[in-house]
DNA sequence: TTTATAAACTAACAATTGTTAGTTAGAGTT
DNA sequence: AACTCTAACTAACAATTGTTAGTTTATAAA
C-alpha cells in the first residue's frame, strides 16, 4: 500500500470514532469534523454510513476466515493449531485495533451484510471447536467441555483490542507467547 | 422483592433492548412499544433515557464492588479468591444477562455517572491484580505476567453474558467449576 | 360522593439525523 | 485557453430524536 486513498482515510477515522462511542452514536457530522471537511463531502467518497461499517467489519471477518483456513490446512498438532490461532488474533488485533471494536460491538447494524458476517463467524467457531475436539480425542488436550474452552479462549482473544492500546508498542511474538502459556499450559496433559 | 414496580419493569425491558441494539440505537419509542404504551408515558416513571442506563450499569457495578470487597476481606488463599471471583461473575452474569451488556458496551454514555463508574472499575481491577500478585509472591501461582493473566481471566468472565443465553438453564456451580478448571488449572504450580 | 393519585393519553417542540442537489475552486490535460 | 476531474462547498430535505405540557381515565381513599 503506497498511499492511503481518501476513502480509506475516512474508513480508518470512522473506525476510530466507532470505537470511542459506538456506531450508532457517531454522526456523519462527527466524522466529517474529524476529517476537517463538511458532512456532505464525505459522500464523494463513500456510499452511506452503513457502507463504512460494512467495509470495516467484513474486511476483518474475512481476514479471520483466511487465517483460519490456512491453519486448518496445515498438518500441525492440535495444540500447535491453537497457538497459531492465538497468533492470528494477536496479529489482527495489533493491526486493526479500532476496527475490531466495530466487529465486536456493532456487527448487529450490518443490515444487508449481516447474514454473510454471521456465516463467517459461525464457520470460524466450527473450525475452532473441531480443532479442540480433535485435540481431546488424540489426548493432546485434557478432557474439558470443548464449548467452555472455546468460549474462554475466544473471549480473551476477541477482547485483545481493548487491552493492546493500553500498552505501548506491543511485541506480537511476546504477547502471543504469554497468552499461549496462560491459555494452553492449563489444558495440555 | 415481592412485586416488580413499573419503573423496574421499564428498566428491565430497556436492558433487554440495549443488549440487542446498543443504548444509542434504542429509541424511547422502541422502548415504549415494547412496554405496550406511548413514549411520553415512560416519563411518568423515569427521568430520562440517560437515567435508565445509569440505573442499569451502576447497580451492577456496585454488585461487583460489594462482591469483591467480601472476597478480599476473607482469609482464603489467592487461588481460592480467584475461584470466588469466578463464582461472583457467574452469579451476576446469570442474574443480569441483559444489564451486563450495557455495562460492557455502553458505559461510555453514562455522562454524569461516568467518573463514578470508572472509579469502581479501576478499584475492582486493582483488587484483582493484587490477588494475582500475592498469589505469585506466595508461589501459589506460576510466574506469569499479572496483567496478562488478569486480562485473560477478566475477558472470559466479562463475556459470560454473551454465552450464557445460548445454553439453556445454566447451573452456576457447574459452570463455575468448568471455568475454574480451565482458567486456574493452567496457572497453579 | 368527592377527592386524590397513578398512569396512561394526544399533540407538539426544537434539535439532530442521514442524505441529496446543485455549485465552486483548483489541478492537471489537451 | 478550454476542458475534465476531483473534492470540497452551501443549502436544504424529510424523518426521527428525546422530551415537555396539558389532558383523560381508572382505581382507591376519604
Amino acid at each position: 500500500m503506497l498511499k492511503e486513498t481518501r476513502k480509506q482515510e475516512i474508513v480508518r477515522v470512522a473506525a476510530k470514532l466507532f470505537k470511542k462511542k459506538g456506531f450508532s452514536a457517531v454522526t456523519m457530522r462527527d466524522l466529517a469534523k474529524e476529517m476537517g471537511i463538511k458532512a456532505a463531502s464525505l459522500y464523494n467518497h463513500i456510499d452511506s454510513k452503513q457502507a463504512i461499517l460494512q467495509e470495516i467489519v467484513i474486511a476483518i471477518a474475512e481476514d479471520f476466515t483466511t487465517g483460519m483456513q490456512s491453519i486448518i490446512a496445515s498438518d500441525c498438532s492440535s495444540l500447535e493449531k491453537l497457538e497459531q490461532i492465538i497468533q492470528l488474533h494477536v496479529k489482527i488485533a495489533i493491526e486493526n485495533t479500532d476496527g475490531l471494536s466495530a466487529l465486536n460491538s456493532d456487527w448487529m447494524h450490518l443490515e444487508s451484510k449481516l447474514e454473510y458476517y454471521l456465516k463467517l463467524r459461525q464457520d470460524y467457531e466450527s473450525n475452532f471447536r473441531h480443532i479442540i475436539e480433535t485435540g481431546i480425542a488424540s489426548k493432546e488436550i485434557r478432557t474439558v467441555n470443548p464449548d467452555v474452552l472455546m468460549f474462554s479462549m475466544l473471549s480473551t482473544l476477541r477482547t485483545l483490542y481493548l487491552w493492546i492500546p493500553k500498552k505501548g508498542n506491543v511485541n506480537p511474538k511476546e504477547l502471543s507467547a504469554s497468552l499461549a502459556q496462560i491459555l494452553i499450559k492449563g489444558i495440555n496433559i
